[in-house]
DNA sequence: TTAAAACATGTCATTAATTACACGTTTTAA
DNA sequence: TTAAAACGTGTAATTAATGACATGTTTTAA
């Protein structure tokens, strides 16, 4: 079942919210969203045309300025149904995290490999750094108790990428000290 | 840089330890490194002819039977030369993992929507028998020290998923508790 | 002995995703 | 005032990956 186009769901998650442009599809995989998935608008737009070809989005036309055109993509009653499809349908495929480091590992044989520490030591340090940024970032987004409550989901998955990280940098911290000193 | 097909060294890893035919390369997928990384016969047999026309690999034809014929593969000098740099270089993308659960959870605006309880024992579910498959597999791969030794990179990484995992449970649970009890 | 399962190797069609190409408008700050 | 940055919308070429199509051999167990 490929990737089964999981593209067309956000789209219309984010539209559910609220009517956006292209452009403003485009902007949040630079912002929120983009912590945990990422699109184009090379991708976004072919996206847009055919979720309107379905009937599960509309758009309406306004000027800003003095002539540039913007279409605003708003989603249909069938629209939402499908949105609420997907989400209240079973998530059995636990999909498995392509990450190149751990790939890389799987070929290093021994603990005395000369290049596994430095392995070790880079990752450290981008885990490190991945967590200080969700750290920000959960400061940033949800400062009050309130604003957790009006935006749980995300609020819970932010929750849940930090949990990993710090869960990531204590294991390769355990595993750098597991390493003999060599010679 | 797209996926910068991760396959071929995958392919030159496995044949840098053994030579194998494009079959056991596919087996190997479903056995150790399918818990991490997936290929299909489809896939491999077309870059082992992209990776031989490269000179990375040869192979040599051998005779099972009456008349079936095998292509046992080979790892050439500049193929392990290409493997060792892969794995020296740097690996400073941490790919986001584009976990579908997550994305809707994404959408799941208020702790009372009726949809979050459900997935989240799903999820648990999902991933309780997950850590429980690990964990059996760490037991029968690696039962003693010395075999954790032999093969210490794939040892880590069984053990890095099993540390995940347990990790995704306990916040699933943690999660579920937190969960105001409605109505 | 015979049928199913496993072994073995390929191609083709389609989809998903990235990068690059392409064009034009509006706003902001030097 | 003018140039850069941001806004805004598209297409084309290429690559990666899946699933289906296609064919044949060998081994194993009923």
């Amino acid at each position: 079942m490929a990737q089964k186009n999981k593209l067309q769901f956000i789209i219309l998650g984010l539209l559910n919210q609220q009517p956006l442009t292209g452009y403003d599809l485009t902007k949040a995989f630079d912002n929120e969203i983009g912590e945990f998935w990422q699109a184009q608008h090379s991708q976004i737009y072919p996206q847009l045309k055919r979720l309107e070809d379905q009937g599960y989005i509309t758009h309406e036309v306004t000027i800003s300025g003095a002539k540039l055109e913007k279409k605003l993509y708003h989603i249909t009653a069938t629209g939402a149904q499908l949105l609420h499809t997907w989400i209240s349908d079973g998530t059995p495929d636990l999909t498995a995290t392509k990450d190149e480091f751990i790939l890389k590992l799987y070929f290093i044989r021994t603990s005395r490999d000369p290049r596994l520490v430095p392995m070790l030591y880079e990752q450290r340090r981008l885990h490190t750094d991945k967590l200080a940024h969700l750290q920000a970032r959960l400061k940033m987004v949800f400062p009050t108790k309130a604003s957790q409550t009006e935006n749980y989901g995300h609020y819970l998955i932010l929750q849940h990428a930090i949990g990993r990280e710090a869960y990531y940098v204590n294991w390769l911290q355990q595993t750098l000290l597991a390493i003999p000193k060599a010679r």
